[in-house]
DNA sequence: GAGTTTATTTAGGGATACCTAAAATTTTTT
DNA sequence: AAAAAATTTTAGGTATCCCTAAATAAACTC
């Protein structure tokens, strides 16, 4: 039957599959798996019954993963929606740091109303991006454009601005924010080293090098500058 | 074992059991069920469960029902504390009516954080009663104290200040406050039909008498004006 | 205090929603 | 075409919550 009620765990499967698929055609069983930290035949079992929903909410096809079909996209947005837009707000009106609103915001995404959802993005100006710099999906579900690279693939010589930092790891945004790396931090390559895939940079107006690994690095998303 | 993982199904029996004890001595199996919307095996069931936990949430004895143990009191107030915090913010900060909060608040209680309880209530100057006028719990779970009357126990010539209104029912809620009877409203009781228990009465500054049945008149709590 | 009524418990199920380990299968790599 | 890797199937498990019908216990009434 349609309009089938969604448990939060399905909800969950659809962020990270939307998440997989930015970068992938389809998300593997195993991407999955290890994104959720649950069993690759916990995975399996989910995809078959999210493909049976009547509308389907997944194309899966067995043993070549899954991709969303545009109703599973609509939910993953709606979730992403309010994801990013309690993140924002926690962080503006209720005074959180930047490293504390992920966790909170990974219970309330599943709970708050539609209602709820409308009145902090008036409250907070209809944001296009959270405080890690992620794109807020419009309320009809349209994702700001946006393009960025990773940092890891700057090279000596550039420059960039930071566009976006991954939310996922608290301690990782405490270390950055006290290097002063944070969305629209301008930032320019001193130095690749090749064995390690560590980039020494620095912070516009400091002196200061910040050396950086690969870990880091491809957790950072940016802008580069036109030379 | 100490410290059981508490689901939002057993906050919604201990909040039912503390809102039923808070004018029983205990509370019957049936009750909760009614007030639940279950089938009393189905609490009694869930009696012995609570009463099983070490330490025991509930003091249980067959055929004569419940009361919570100091520690279950202690959960209660926990979520009631959340649940009008939560009432209070989302009409002060996020422009609800007062209507709209309960069905959110009933929600969004069961998954906060104590950080989020914390935040609100500090960006709301620590409030000690919610939009309907039900005390909230203080930061260390002491109750504020308050005594009231239902509005049905008032006869002429007595006049009343509103204190608080039951907010489990929105239409009502609505109605009050399209005739201004909301907490803080002064009222001047004018007639009693001793047939049908309605209360004839007039809002402090208004001529126009205003007719409530019992029905209302049991879900608003007053403080009688002394004479 | 015996019978009636009401409240509660027992006994037995069912649904949902999720999970895992190990064996079997399919796909990919060499 | 083997071997390796990824995926699926099988078989079974856990936890939570809820239900009805019938038996039992307690409370109430006369
Ligand atoms: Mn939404
Ligand atoms: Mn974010
Ligand atoms: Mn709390
Ligand atoms: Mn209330």
């Amino acid at each position: 039957m349609m309009d089938e009620k969604i448990t939060h765990t399905v909800e969950d499967y659809l962020k990270t599959i939307y998440d997989i698929t930015s970068t992938h055609d389809r998300a593997s069983t195993n991407q999955i798996a290890e994104s959720l930290g649950v069993a690759p035949a916990s995975v399996t079992g989910m995809l078959k019954k999210l493909a049976e929903i009547d509308p389907p909410i997944v194309d899966y096809q067995r043993h070549r993963g899954v991709a969303l079909t545009p109703e599973g996209e609509k939910m993953a947005l709606e979730v992403i929606r309010h994801h990013r837009l309690i993140e924002m707000f926690l962080q503006q009106i209720l005074g959180y740091k930047w490293d504390e609103v992920h966790g909170e915001a990974d219970r309330l995404e599943h709970v708050i109303s539609e209602e709820f959802e409308e009145r902090i993005a008036r409250a907070l100006g209809d944001p296009s991006h959270d405080p890690h710099g992620d794109p807020i999906p419009s309320k009809d579900l349209q994702m700001p454009p946006s393009s960025f690279l990773p940092l890891c693939e700057m090279r000596p010589g550039q420059e960039a601005v930071v566009l976006r930092v991954r939310d996922e790891n608290p301690e990782m945004l405490r270390y950055l924010s006290e290097l002063g790396i944070i969305p629209n931090t301008d930032l320019k390559i001193v130095e690749y080293s090749p064995l390690d895939d560590n980039l020494s940079l620095q912070v516009s107006g400091s002196e200061k090098r910040i050396v950086l690994g690969p870990r880091i690095t491809s957790e950072i998303y940016v802008k580069v500058n036109p030379a």
